[in-house]
DNA sequence: CCGCTCAAGTTTTACGTATAACGTCCTTCG
DNA sequence: CGAAGGACGTTATACGTAAAACTTGAGCGG
């Protein structure tokens, strides 16, 4: 309860160093070379020290007209994925003097209610990230600068979008799995209407029509673990001639895969290759550990806040999706003989 | 580049409606009644809406002296645990009109550098979880209401503090454990100093001196997954007896603790039982489920989120620890005969 | 010794909002 | 019929900061 007694502002301080408002600004602002002099400032400096005093954020943002914050949206929290874009995007905002402020929609990956609604603080920009692009310019009518990252260069109604070359990932999946000899893959979707994750299933199916003797089947699945495991025996369990690689669209489903697997009496790899996206640190905790698509969240986050920031300061911001890797571990071989 | 026409301001929409700025802050602060006739007020309404009007935050936060927005500052975002944390603490304090912001320290559990700085917008407080008190209050110098999550209580400074109840955990842990039959227990403890580690300990120490023929020995790693493989390793390999369970100091070590015994070919839980704390994602994901203690994180934010709402509101913050639950999955088993 | 420049400040203003204090008119009632 | 009060507003002000515009005095060259 010491927040009784009010916070000091410029003017106690001008008081306590003898001094105008404005000299305080001045200093305090770093642009008193010439205005004031040193001794006059260091006095300045040591009553603000001793009275404890910080500016008041809402009255210096009202006076500049900005705030040095932007929102990061994200469809949720539940992987360390999004952590690291929040990561990468702030630290990069603090090197500009900017702050980042979160908000994860309570509705996952698509929709986003109102993001602005539940920041309560003045905003300068916005970068969402694997939403919608139609829900949030509804929401934010255009008002904000704006960075979509993982979503459809082309619905993004003109604001400057930031990839992932996820569709590169897919396709190096792909040709791996192809390049050991499988044939029929059956491709573990999630089952959420995304950008993101058309992107795999438009290029998987490409690569798959493209190459001769192959097959795919698709099972969906939302995204947990103990859906991908449903959905997973199911098309495991259906009739013809069964799947001897999995491609899911990410580590987690991968999971699910693994459990079904394991439960249907099939071994990772001997019976069947499964492979994930992200690489979380699930993808090493389970066993075998999973062959997967290294994403690098905390780039993708920088670069998606670079994007934002020369838009901010009305530059154009430059495009190019960032590069994955295949990371190739246990859970992939060679198929067993039919 | 939408943003060079300036925001539409709640003059522009006073004059818009042909009334004065006032009116229309009184008519969208909700606050006419008896003031402002219906027909006026939805003539401001109308206004407001086809000028696309928000109000301006920052000045809106300077007049009122308050931002209804408080920060949440946790050690790091590498696990859905703080994430839960995060989404009950703000789906509360929604419930309340205030916003969270968020502060990922980069230092990870312990220190935390600051997160003042970073949070470029005013706060009116702030919860801190699993950080050392001392480091916490030598930053925001006592100045804002302050909630501590997850630490001592008696060196909070006399924050508030809000805990999970995982002394006993660690209790129901170590009875379950014995009850099997084990005697030989090692502790997986995480290499961090934190005093919500220290409690896992001193509570595992007591547990085990107090039941005789047990005992006990200790491990230290990072809290990660190799980190846990590796101290798990040298552990097991050493002379002696070898331990029949590990009590992990979280889900992450467990799963350490698995791959170094499925390399050393011992089976869990026919040669060794393991058991986690925290209940993540992974729990399920490896083989064979996870025997670990579930800690109801959004209910943990909640409870802080609470608790820092009566403090703001002059209200005694109300105590007492949040209950956790053993769950038994089949990491545990007794241990086999010697 | 006059006018100019420069240092070292100060005074003033604006940012956009919420609300206290103040006006009108119109109805109503003693 | 006069005063009181309600309905429906308006005007004025303060929040704390940043910075533009202004003031004062000293130093200095011509």
């Amino acid at each position: 309860m010491a927040h009784g007694s009010t916070r000091p502002t410029s003017r106690d301080v001008a008081q306590a160093a003898g001094v105008s408002q404005a000299a305080v600004s001045l200093v305090l602002g770093d642009k008193w070379r010439g205005r004031v002099s040193e001794t006059t400032a260091e006095r300045v400096r040591q009553a603000a020290r001793e009275l404890g005093y910080r500016p008041n954020l809402a009255a210096r943002n009202l006076r500049l007209g900005h705030t040095r914050t932007v929102l990061l949206v994200v469809p949720a929290l539940t992987t360390e994925f999004f952590a690291g874009v929040y990561t990468g995007a702030a630290r990069l905002a603090a090197r500009h003097g900017f702050g980042v402020v979160l908000y994860p929609s309570p509705e996952g990956i698509g929709p986003a209610r109102d993001p602005f609604a539940s920041a309560q603080t003045a905003l300068d920009g916005v970068i969402a990230s694997s939403m919608a692009a139609d829900a949030l310019t509804a929401i934010h009518g255009d008002q904000l600068p704006l960075v979509m990252l993982d979503s459809d260069p082309q619905g993004s109604l003109g604001a400057a979008t930031v990839n992932l070359d996820i569709a590169d990932g897919v396709r190096q999946v792909a040709a791996h799995l192809i390049g050991l000899g499988h044939r029929r893959i059956l491709h573990l979707a999630a089952d959420v209407p995304s950008w993101t994750f058309d992107v795999r299933a438009r290029e998987l199916a490409t690569r798959i029509a493209e190459t001769p003797g192959t097959s795919l089947r698709t099972a969906r699945a939302p995204i947990s673990i103990d859906g991908a495991l449903t959905a997973t025996t199911t098309a495991l369990t259906a009739p013809g001639p069964r799947p001897t690689a999995i491609v899911s669209d990410d580590d987690k489903l991968a999971a699910g895969a693994y459990k079904a697997a394991r439960r249907l009496g099939l071994r990772i790899p001997d019976d069947i290759s499964v492979t994930g996206l992200d690489d979380l640190a699930l993808a090493t905790a389970i066993d075998p550990e999973l062959t997967t698509v290294r994403l690098d969240a905390e780039l993708f986050g920088e670069r998606g806040m670079q994007a934002l920031l020369a838009v901010l300061e009305g530059r154009e911001p430059q495009g190019g999706d960032i590069p994955v890797e295949l990371v190739v571990r246990g859970s992939t071989a060679p198929p067993s003989a039919p």
